[in-house]
DNA sequence: GGCCTTGTACGATTAATATCGTACTAACCG
DNA sequence: CGGTTAGTACGATATTAATCGTACAAGGCC
């Protein structure tokens, strides 16, 4: 059973932006690069958290740490630790909220 | 009546890139800069080409043309000349058939 | 022709972003 | 404890992108 958001919330959640102070103009910019959009598509396709190494990106540790911080600071993923790991998951259901149909759209192209 | 695309083909339409070699990232890429979604907005508000001086954007007439050649090359405009001006019109069918519900999503947004 | 309008082209500058290496922290395991 | 694993933080660099000013081109008008 994959462990819900809910559940977590005892755990280290890190910080997130608030969706509705992002503006669809961030989200556009964070998804248009393509590491970045390869992280999200990882995503949608897992349908389950995934820590960060498990994405097999050919960028080093580094240059990792700052795509993801610009996905979660555009409110596109949220992420928790647990043990040594960090795990990344698409904020699907309030992206669907704040900017219907985007998230889909883009997840369909191509 | 609104003039089509088909009507103006005798005329000096821009070159733009078909859209099948056009990749998401670039159209988001090209999306993701608030005066060039400005510029979509006022399009697609409009419901007929513009010409580059109706937009009142805040640059430089330059830097206006640098931006409309960005969206023109990501496939999200095309444009023609009538006189001394430049029209620009949303590829909207194209864009739809490409990205299906991208375009629509975008301009949903808040 | 001269002049205005509309917009481009080019080159320069500045700002933003992507990338990396190194040093570091925290959890776990023996 | 020391070593390993997973990832961050920081600082540097390189690349990309936004911005502008100036010079230019083409159409329309007098």
């Amino acid at each position: 059973m994959v462990t819900t958001r809910h559940q977590r919330s005892t755990q280290k959640m890190l910080p997130c932006s608030a969706l509705g102070e992002v503006r669809v103009d961030q989200v556009l910019r964070a998804l248009g690069e393509p590491v970045r959009l390869e992280i999200v598509r990882a995503l949608a396709r897992a349908e389950q958290p995934m820590n960060c190494g498990a994405f097999g990106l050919t960028v080093s540790k580094s240059t990792s740490t700052h795509h993801f911080k610009v996905l979660r600071e555009s409110g596109i993923i949220a992420q928790y630790d647990e043990g040594t790991a960090r795990y990344s998951e698409l904020r699907t259901t309030e992206l669907e909220q704040r900017f219907p149909g985007l998230l889909t759209a883009v997840l369909t192209a191509e």
